[in-house]
DNA sequence: GCTTTGCTGTACCGCAAGTACGGTTTTGGG
DNA sequence: CCCAAAACCGTACTTGCGGTACAGCAAAGC
C-alpha cells in the first residue's frame, strides 16, 4: 500500500467512526483532518467532495460485512453437513460477535444513509441498494436450500424470513445504540435463531407421527 | 387552539415530514419557515433552537405512536377474548396500517436520532429511551398473559421476544425505505406474527396429546 | 533530472444556525 | 374601547462549515 493509499484508508476509518457515532451530517471535514494529522487541501486531493467520501465509506463498509458473512456462513458448513445446523450454528457465532463488540455495535452505515439520503446521490443510494438485496439473496437461498430437507412446519415465505435477519439486526443496532445495552442485539440474533429452528425443526404434526423430526432424505453428520 | 399553538404545530409537522425524509441536520430553518409561510424571528419565538425543535417533535411523535398502539391493541381485545388470538388480531392490524401509508412508511424519529445523537441534548436522548422502554414492557406484558395460558413451545425471553416487535419495525421501515418497497415492511410484521403464533400455539408435544393446542384454562370465546 | 504523486498554505465564497433588538399587528380580558 | 400580552416581522450581524482556487513544495519513481 504506497503512502496516499494509506492516508486514504486512515481518513475512511476516521470518518466511519464519527460518522457511526454522530451522523454523516454532523461529521465535519475539518474534524476528520485534524485526527488525520493534514490539511484541507490533502482532504480534497484524495476525496473530491462529501458524498465521495461516502461512497467510499460505504463501499469499504460492505465489503467488509461481505466478509464478515462469509467468515461466519463458511464456519457454520464446516461444523455441520446439515444446512438447518450449519445455519443455526452461523447464527450463533454472529450473535457472538455482535456480543463481542466492545461499546456495542458501531451501527450500520446502511440504516445511517437510509435516514439522510437526500445528503447523497444515487450513486451512493444504489450502493446500498445492491447490498442489501444481495444480503436478502444469500439468506434466502440458505433457507430454501434448508427447505428442501426441512419442509417448514408452516407457510412461511423464505424471502420474508430471509430479509428479517437484516431487519433484527439493523433493529437491535438501533434499540442497542438508544438504550445503551449491548446485549439488545445479542439476543435479537439469538431470537431470529428461535424462530428459524422453529420454522424448520419443530415436531412433525401431520399424521401424528415422526414427533422427533429427522431430515426427509437422512443425512445426519456423515454422508453428504 | 390559539393562534399561536396552530403555527406552532404546523411549524412541527412541516419539520417532521422533512426529518423523516432527508434527516434533521440536512432539515434547514430557512426552508421550514418558508413553507410556513413565517420569518426566522417567528421561528425562533417558538423554538429556542434546533434542539428544541426536535425535543418538541419527539414529543409529538411518541404521542402518536402511543395512541396508534392504544387503537390497534383496544381493537384486538374488543375482538377476541384470547389473549393469543387478540394479539394476532392486533398485529395484523399493525401490518395492514403499514401497508396503507401511501408512499411507504414515513419513517422511524427514534432511529433518525438514533444515529445522529450527538447533534442532540440530554433531554430529547432521555425521552427516547423512555418511550423505547415503555414499548418494550407494553408487548411484554402482552405476551406474559399469552404465556399464562398457553406455555411456550419453546424456551423463550418473552423480554426479547417483545423487543423484538420494535427491532422488526425499525429494521423492515429502513429495508422498505432503502428499497423503495413498502410491502417490505407490511410482510416483516407479518413474519413477526408468524413467529409469535409458532411459539405459543404450535401442537403440544407433551405426552403426545393435545395436539390442537387449546387454552390452559379453557376460555374459548365466551366467559372472562 | 524530470515528472508524477501527495500533499501544505492562504485566501476566499456561500449557506445555514443562531443572536440581538427594535418595531408592528393581533388578540383576549377588564 | 383600551391596554397589555402574545405573536409575530425586519434588519443586521456573527460564527462555523462545505467547498473552490491556486500557488508552491518535498519525496518517490522512472
Amino acid at each position: 500500500m504506497g503512502k496516499g493509499a494509506e492516508t486514504r484508508e486512515r481518513i475512511l476509518e476516521i470518518a466511519e467512526a464519527s460518522v457511526l457515532s454522530k451522523g454523516f451530517a454532523a461529521t465535519s471535514i475539518d474534524e476528520v483532518i485534524a485526527e488525520a494529522g493534514i490539511t484541507k487541501s490533502g482532504f480534497f486531493y484524495h476525496f473530491r467532495d462529501k458524498n465521495r467520501l461516502a461512497h467510499e465509506m460505504l463501499r469499504r463498509y460492505v465489503e467488509a460485512n461481505d466478509h464478515l458473512f462469509d467468515g461466519i456462513f463458511d464456519r457454520g458448513r464446516q461444523l455441520s453437513d446439515d444446512p438447518l445446523q450449519a445455519f443455526l450454528i452461523s447464527l450463533k457465532l454472529l450473535a457472538e460477535i455482535m456480543a463481542d463488540l466492545p461499546n456495542g455495535h458501531p451501527g450500520c452505515l446502511i440504516a445511517s444513509i437510509c435516514y439522510q439520503e437526500r445528503l447523497f446521490d444515487r450513486e451512493v443510494r444504489d450502493l446500498t441498494v445492491r447490498s442489501v438485496e444481495s444480503w436478502n439473496t444469500r439468506f434466502r437461498n440458505t433457507l430454501e436450500e434448508i427447505a428442501t430437507v426441512y419442509p417448514p412446519r408452516e407457510p412461511v415465505d423464505l424471502g420474508d424470513i430471509a430479509d428479517m435477519l437484516s431487519c433484527v439486526v439493523d433493529g437491535g443496532i438501533i434499540m442497542s445504540k438508544t438504550l445503551n445495552d449491548p446485549h439488545r442485539l445479542e439476543r435479537q440474533v439469538l431470537a431470529f435463531r428461535t424462530f428459524v429452528k422453529l420454522i424448520f425443526s419443530g415436531p412433525a404434526i401431520i399424521d401424528g407421527i415422526d414427533l422427533e423430526r429427522r431430515p426427509a432424505h437422512g443425512s445426519d453428520q456423515s454422508s453428504r
